[in-house]
RNA sequence: GGUGGCGUGCCCGAGUGGACUAAGGGAGCGGAUUGCAAAUCCGCGAUUCAUGGGUUCGAAUCCCAUCGCCACCUCCA
C-alpha cells in the first residue's frame, strides 16, 4: 500500500510522491528557545519523529531540517509593537540573549533525546543565517514583492495572489477582522516584516542595506529550508496554530523568491489540552517536560490544583502521544497518563520477555539475527549518539526476517502483523492503530513463548518486534536497573536477606542463617554482625 | 463577529458510506493459574457513535439544524 498523507494544501489525503525519489526533503518548524520545552513540544516533535522514522523505514533517503529560532520572534500584539522573546527573557535573567538561546537550545535537545526523538540532520539557527535572510529580502524588493519604509522591509501581500490559500482565508477577510491597530508603515494590514529596523538599545542587531536591524520571524524558515533542501520542499511540518500567518508567509517568501512551488505537502499537528483545557503560559497550567520526567511531588497549576500527581518516564509520554493521531488534539490528564503508563509497561515487559525467550531458545547470550537494539540496554541517548541511519532496518530487511520464521503459522502471523502495522502507518501515519497492532503482536508472542515455539520463530518475532516497537515507534523504556537506582535497589535487596537471616538467627535456625552469609560472601558481600546490627 | 476543526463505552483513544456483530490501552467484573498475592492467560462489557431531522438499498462515516468544545483571525508546538 502506498503512503498517503493529509495535505493541508487541499485538505485531503493524497498519495505521497516526492519530487526526486528516493530523496525526501523535510522541514519542521523548530522551537523558539526562550524557555524549557513543555507537553506541546513533546506532542509536536514526537509526532514528527514517528513520521520521519516511518519515511526512513519505508526506504526514503530523508534529509530532515529543523530550525532553532533564536532571534526575531516577537511577543504579543502586533509583531511590530512587541518585543523579541529571547531578549525579553535575557533581560529577566540578566544574561546576554545569545546565552539564553544557547541554554534553552541545550535544554530542548536534552528533553527530545529523552523522548527518543531523533535529532534533525541539520539544526540551523536563525542568527547564523542573517546574510541569507538579507539576500532574500533584497531579492523580494528587487522583484517588487516588498517595499522599504524607514529601514524596515515589508512583504506586500497584494503582490502574491496565492496568499491565504494554505489557511483558506482571503486578504479581504483579514482586513475586516483586524483587531489590532495597524502599523502605519504598512500599506496593508496583512503585510508582514521581512526586516525590522533596530531601535536604539535593541541588542540583537545586524548591518543591512537598510541600516541596522534584525530579520522578521517568518523569513528564517523560508530561507533555511530552501538553503538546505532546495527551492521545493517535499514536506513541511509544524503546529496547526502556525498555519496562519507563519506558514502562509513562508510560502509567499519562498515562492516569490524562486518562482517555484515552495512545498508539496504541508503536515500540521494538533494541540494538547490539559484536563480538557488549553495549556498556556497565560493560564498558568503549563507542564514542562523536565518537571514531568523528574518531579518527586505533584505538579500544580498557578492556583494550586494538581495537574499531574507524579513523574512519568519519557517513554510513557511518548507512548501516550503515539496512541492518538497527530492531527487530533490530545488531552493530557493524570488519569490518562496513569493508564498509558500501565499499558506501556505491559508492552515493555512483553517485548523484553520475547527478547529473553528468543535468546534462551537460541542458547546463547549473543544471537545473530537479533541485531535490533535491545530494549534491555537502551543505547545511550545523548548529543553525540543519534541512531546511525544506515543501520536502521527497513521494510525489505523485515520481510526477510518474517520469512525466516520456522513454522508456517508464525510466519503467517508475523506477515499479518507487519502488514497491519504498515497499512496503519501508510494511512497518514496512524500511530494509534500501529500501537494497537503491536499490542496484539505482544499477546500472540506470549502464546508462542508458552507453547515452546522453535528458536527460528522466536528470533524472527523478536527481530520484528524490536524493529516495530524500538525503531519505528521509538519506544525505549528506561532500564529498571541502572545507575543510582540500581545501586539503591541492590542495597535494598541485600537488606531483605539480612533481615531474613536475622529472623533465622533469632529462631536459632543457624543452618539457614549461615547459608545466607556464605552465599552472599561468594558474591563478594561480607556480612558483619555488630552490636547495633548487621552491616556489609 | 469571521474562518477551520472536533464531539465514539467509566477514562484515554482508533475507525470517515457496506468485512462495524465499532480497534487497542486503562479501569471493572467473571473464570483459569496461585499456599496467599502479583504477573500471565481466557471471557464479559458501546444494539450504539453529542442531540434532532434528512439523503441512501445501507451512515459513527454524507447533508442540514441545535448544543458543547478546540484552533486560527495577536505570540505560542
Amino acid at each position: 500500500m502506498a503512503l498517503k498523507v493529509f495535505n493541508t494544501l487541499g485538505r485531503k489525503l493524497e498519495e505521497f510522491v516526492p519530487l526526486n525519489p528516493p530523496n525526501v526533503g523535510v522541514y519542521v518548524c523548530g522551537p523558539t528557545v526562550y524557555g524549557h520545552s513543555h507537553l506541546g513540544h513533546a506532542k509536536s516533535y514526537v509526532s514528527f519523529d514517528a513520521i520521519l522514522r516511518w519515511l526512513r523505514y519505508s526506504g526514503y533517503n530523508v534529509r530532515y531540517i529543523q530550525n532553532i529560532t533564536d532571534v526575531g520572534h516577537m511577543t504579543e500584539n502586533d509583531e511590530d509593537a512587541g518585543e523579541d522573546k529571547i531578549i525579553a527573557e535575557a533581560r529577566r535573567r540578566g544574561l546576554h540573549p545569545a546565552a539564553v538561546a544557547e541554554s534553552f537550545t541545550r535544554s530542548y535537545f536534552e528533553d527530545m533525546d529523552a523522548l527518543s526523538v531523533l535529532r534533525p540532520d541539520i539544526s540551523p539557527r536563525a542568527s547564523g543565517h542573517i546574510p541569507e535572510q538579507i539576500e532574500c529580502a533584497r531579492k523580494l524588493l528587487e522583484k517588487g514583492h516588498a517595499y522599504e519604509v524607514n529601514g524596515s522591509v515589508y512583504f506586500d501581500v497584494s503582490s502574491f495572489w496565492k496568499y491565504g490559500r494554505l489557511s483558506g482565508r482571503s486578504v479581504e477577510d483579514m482586513e475586516a477582522g483586524a483587531r489590532v491597530e495597524v502599523n502605519p508603515e504598512k500599506r496593508h494590514p496583512a503585510d508582514f516584516a521581512l526586516w525590522k529596523r533596530a531601535e536604539p538599545g535593541h541588542i540583537m542587531r545586524w548591518p543591512s542595506p537598510w541600516g541596522e536591524g534584525f530579520p522578521g520571524w517568518h523569513l528564517e524558515c523560508s530561507v533555511m529550508s530552501q538553503k538546505y533542501i532546495g527551492d521545493t520542499l517535499d514536506i513541511h511540518g509544524g503546529g496547526i496554530e502556525n498555519q496562519f500567518p507563519h506558514h502562509e508567509c513562508e510560502i509567499a517568501q519562498g515562492e516569490c523568491t524562486t518562482g517555484q512551488p515552495f512545498c508539496r505537502y504541508w503536515l500540521h499537528n494538533n494541540m494538547v489540552t490539559l484536563n480538557g483545557q488549553k495549556m498556556g503560559k497565560s493560564l498558568g497550567n503549563s507542564v514542562f517536560l523536565k518537571d514531568l520526567f523528574h518531579t518527586t511531588e505533584p505538579l500544580r497549576d498557578r492556583d494550586g490544583n494538581v495537574l499531574v500527581e507524579k513523574s512519568f518516564e519519557p517513554a510513557v509520554i511518548r507512548h501516550f502521544i503515539l496512541t492518538s493521531h497527530y492531527r487530533a488534539p490530545l488531552d493530557f490528564s493524570n488519569e490518562a497518563l496513569k493508564a498509558a503508563e500501565a499499558g506501556s509497561y505491559k508492552l515493555r515487559d512483553a517485548v523484553r520477555e520475547l527478547s529473553r525467550a528468543a535468546r534462551r531458545a537460541a542458547q546463547g547470550p549473543k544471537v545473530q539475527g537479533s541485531q535490533g537494539p535491545s530494549t534491555d540496554a537502551p543505547r545511550p541517548l545523548g548529543p553525540s549518539a543519534p541512531r546511525p541511519l544506515a543501520a536502521a532496518p527497513n521494510a525489505t530487511a523485515l520481510e526477510q526476517c518474517v520469512a525466516s520464521a520456522t513454522s508456517d503459522a508464525v510466519r503467517t502471523a508475523l506477515a499479518d502483523i507487519s502488514r497491519r502495522f504498515s497499512d496503519a502507518m501508510n494511512e497518514d501515519f496512524n500511530t494509534a492503530a500501529a500501537v494497537a497492532t503491536v499490542f496484539d503482536f505482544a499477546r500472540q508472542a506470549g502464546a508462542w513463548i508458552r507453547d515452546g515455539a522453535p528458536a527460528g520463530d522466536l528470533l524472527a518475532a523478536d527481530t520484528l518486534m524490536q524493529a516495530l516497537v524500538g525503531d519505528v515507534l521509538g519506544l525505549r523504556w528506561q532500564d529498571t536497573l541502572g545507575g543510582a537506582a540500581a545501586e539503591a535497589e541492590r542495597n535494598a535487596l541485600i537488606q531483605i536477606l539480612v533481615d531474613l537471616r536475622n529472623d533465622a538467627r533469632k529462631a536459632k535456625n543457624f543452618a539457614l542463617s549461615d547459608q545466607v552469609r556464605t552465599r552472599l560472601a561468594t558474591l563478594g558481600i561480607e556480612l558483619k554482625d555488630g552490636p547495633t546490627g548487621t552491616t556489609w
